[in-house]
DNA sequence: TTTATACAGGACTAAAATGGTCCCCAATTG
DNA sequence: CAATTGGGGACCATTTTAGTCCTGTATAAA
């Protein structure tokens, strides 16, 4: 399915939710209200973005978490990083040299490429772009030519 | 780290080798050979790309399997759909009104439009770019405009 | 300074997905 | 008929994921 865990989209739901209200710290109890998730879990998740580095903490009486910078600077990238890590289309698209099957695989370096367009894609997709609870018509015509794996066509 | 299963990438590599070689068919056992990977493995893999329309299969003596069609009309997306179902970023954006959290979520619209853009990525690479053995430069300065989801920000 | 509030870290468990193997059957060829 | 080759699916082991809980620590307010 190619698809985000689940932790992910929780912390993607989460964060949105921050970001609609910037200005006070918000805690894990209030927003696990707010979202309509079990309390540990969305802590858990909470706890995995400060970690990351994009929420900060603060603990206490009228703590909570707030973000750590403008919605406008925190990617789709950067959320599903935090949670999951850097994404990669395939195991061995993001560390160098660790597949023993390069000699026969013969589609790493392409994957790689895959990668990199993809996750080009959600850098360019923001906090402040999915917290908007407007529909925003996305006229999806892509890139085809911008992305060009340029296949000179011999096969 | 969102990426994809290891059998779609054992899919890729197989079919990426028979791409190279189109014209004859090609048994499960030369497959897994050629590749490096355990033969009921590659087996299970092929089956599944039958399955799905990407490849055609003869039995009995001088059997084998051979593309459905030309390298160049398979696509990224077929061969992770074939795997793994349909290219979604969460569980909820590909079929509708199954999430009862919708009201509290916030996102779903936001992550729908970015599966599709995703989607259609990988409708742009097609296996003949895959099987290519030259790297091949990408420039991937991605179209942020392009994919506008267009933040009125007013978050 | 005491108390209540809130986060931090991590252990632990249950459930699900994944990877991988195997077996028996069906079709095709010579 | 015999040899080859795929089809279907059961099955198991392992890993990953989700989710819970407990114990500790920082902070603020009374």
């Amino acid at each position: 399915m190619l698809k985000m865990s689940r932790l992910t989209d929780y912390a993607a739901v989460v964060m949105a939710q921050i970001a609609r209200h910037p200005e006070q710290p918000h805690a894990a109890t209030e927003l696990a209200e707010a979202v309509q998730l079990p309390h540990p879990t969305v802590s858990k998740t909470l706890k995995m973005l400060v970690r990351a580095g994009l929420l900060e903490s603060q603990r206490g009486a009228q703590g909570g978490y707030r973000l750590a910078r403008p919605a406008s600077q925190i990617t789709a990238s950067d959320i599903i990083t935090a949670i999951e890590g850097p994404v990669a289309m395939t195991e061995c698209s993001h560390a160098d040299g660790e597949c023993e099957l390069v000699a026969t695989c013969g589609v790493a370096d392409n994957w790689q490429r895959v990668s990199l367009a993809v996750r080009t894609l959600l850098d360019s997709v923001t906090l402040a772009h999915l917290a908007q609870t407007t529909p925003i018509k996305l006229p999806v015509q892509l890139p085809i030519q911008t992305v060009t794996l340029a296949a000179s066509s011999d096969i």
